[in-house]
DNA sequence: TTGATTTGTTAATCTAGTTTATTTTTTAAA
DNA sequence: TTTAAAAAATAAACTAGATTAACAAATCAA
C-alpha cells in the first residue's frame, strides 16, 4: 500500500492508535510527480510540505547572475519543501525540482495545524525534527568556515553515501558552492593521491 | 522583577493563565553571568537553553589549527545554547561566552520536557522558533554562496544592526568568516565609495 | 547508428580573500 | 597620567578556487 513507507517512518518515533492513523490519512494525500517535474517553483507559494516515499528532488534557486546554486537534495524517507514559504505562504525564493520519478505523502500547512491540533505526539515529532535540521544546517555552516572544498567534497559523500551515484556531478559541484571543474580537478587529485 | 522581560517575550506569542505562569516560573531558573564568563565549554554537555534578559553572548568553535569561528552572537530577547548538545545531552563542539554581564532566564533538558507536556503551546512556540531559526540557517547559507564578503557584511550590518556596536571587529570578521585584515579593507573601501 | 544534447576533463589565466609582518590607535588598569 | 595590552589599519606576497575556452565522453532521441 502507498502510505505503507509513510507510516513505517512515522512508527520509528511516535505510536499512532488506529483512529489516530485514519486521521493522519485522511488529512494528507499521496502524489506522484515525473523526473523534471517542479513541486515548487521561485516566485509561488510553496502549498505543501512532502515526506518523500521514492524518488529524489532538489532545492536549489537562481541568484542574480542567473546561477543556480542548490541548497539541499532529498531522497526517500526524508521531507522536502521550502520551509520558508509554507510557514509564511508567501512567494517561495526556490525552486523545488524531482531529479527522478518521485513519490510522496503531502499536506498543507492548514493541514498542518489540524494534525497538530488532533495529534500533538505529531507536534512533538516535528519539533524534534525541526532540532535535527537545524543542527545539520549549523553543521554546514560550520563546514564552510573551516574545510577546503576538498574536505567538505569528502565529507558529503561519507554523510550522503546514496546521493552521489543518482545526481550528476555538476550538482554535487552546486551543492558544495564550488565550480563543476574544480570539483573534477578535486576528484582527479584523489585518484593520484589513492594510487 | 526579573521575569518580566521573559515573560512579556512569551506572552507576543501565546497568552498563559496565572497557573501556566506560576508553572513555567517553577520549571525555569533566573541567572546571571559576568564578561568573559562561559555559559557552554567546548567538550562539556549544553545544560540549559538560555534566555537573554540583558547582555550578549557569542557562540564559538576553535577548528583543529586552533582558529575561533563564531557561529552566532545572541542579545536580549534572543535564545542561546548549543541545541545539537542540549538535545543529544553529549559533549558540545562550541562554547558560548559572555560578550557582556549577562541575564538569563534558563531551563534544563527535563524541564523542557515538562513544560511542554503540561503546557502544550509553549511546544508550538518552540517548533515555530525552530521553523524561524531553520530559515535564518538556510539564508546564511544561501548567502554565503551568492555573496561576496563585502555584500555579506552589508546584510550583516542591516540584518543585525544592534550587534556591531558591542562586538569588536575581529568578531565580527570571525563570524563572517574572512579575516579581520579583509574585514578592515572591506570597510576602507566602503567609506571611500561614499564620499 | 547517427548526430545532437548533456555531462565531464584539462589547462591557462585571473581574482577574491589569506598570510605575514609592521605600524597606529584605542582601551583600560594602576 | 602613564603604560601595557588589546584592537584596528596598511601593505606586500601568496593561494584556493573561479573563469574561460577547447575538447572528450556519455547519453539519448529518432
Amino acid at each position: 500500500m502507498k502510505y505503507t513507507p509513510f507510516l513505517n517512518y512515522i512508527k520509528n518515533f511516535v505510536d499512532l492508535n488506529e483512529k489516530e492513523i485514519t486521521f493522519l490519512r485522511s488529512y494528507t494525500n499521496y502524489k506522484k510527480y515525473f523526473k523534471g517535474q517542479y513541486i515548487v517553483q521561485q516566485g509561488e507559494v510553496c502549498k505543501h510540505t512532502n515526506f518523500i516515499i521514492s524518488g529524489c528532488t532538489e532545492n536549489f534557486y537562481m541568484d542574480q547572475k542567473g546561477q543556480e546554486h542548490i541548497v539541499t537534495f532529498a531522497i526517500e524517507n526524508w521531507w522536502s519543501s521550502d520551509i520558508s514559504s509554507f510557514i509564511t505562504q508567501k512567494p517561495s525564493d526556490f525552486n523545488v525540482k524531482c531529479l527522478e520519478d518521485t513519490e510522496v505523502i503531502q499536506f498543507t500547512c492548514q493541514n498542518q495545524d489540524e494534525i497538530f491540533k488532533n495529534i500533538p505526539k505529531m507536534e512533538t515529532l516535528f519539533r524534534k525534527l525541526l532540532e535535527k535540521a537545524l543542527v545539520s544546517s549549523q553543521k554546514r555552516i560550520v563546514n564552510n568556515f573551516s574545510l577546503s572544498a576538498k574536505d567538505q567534497y569528502i565529507y558529503f559523500k561519507n554523510q550522503y553515501p546514496n546521493i552521489e551515484q543518482r545526481v550528476p556531478q555538476y550538482m554535487v559541484a552546486s551543492y558544495l558552492g564550488i565550480t563543476k571543474e574544480f570539483l573534477s580537478k578535486i576528484k582527479a587529485q584523489l585518484v593520484k593521491n589513492k594510487s
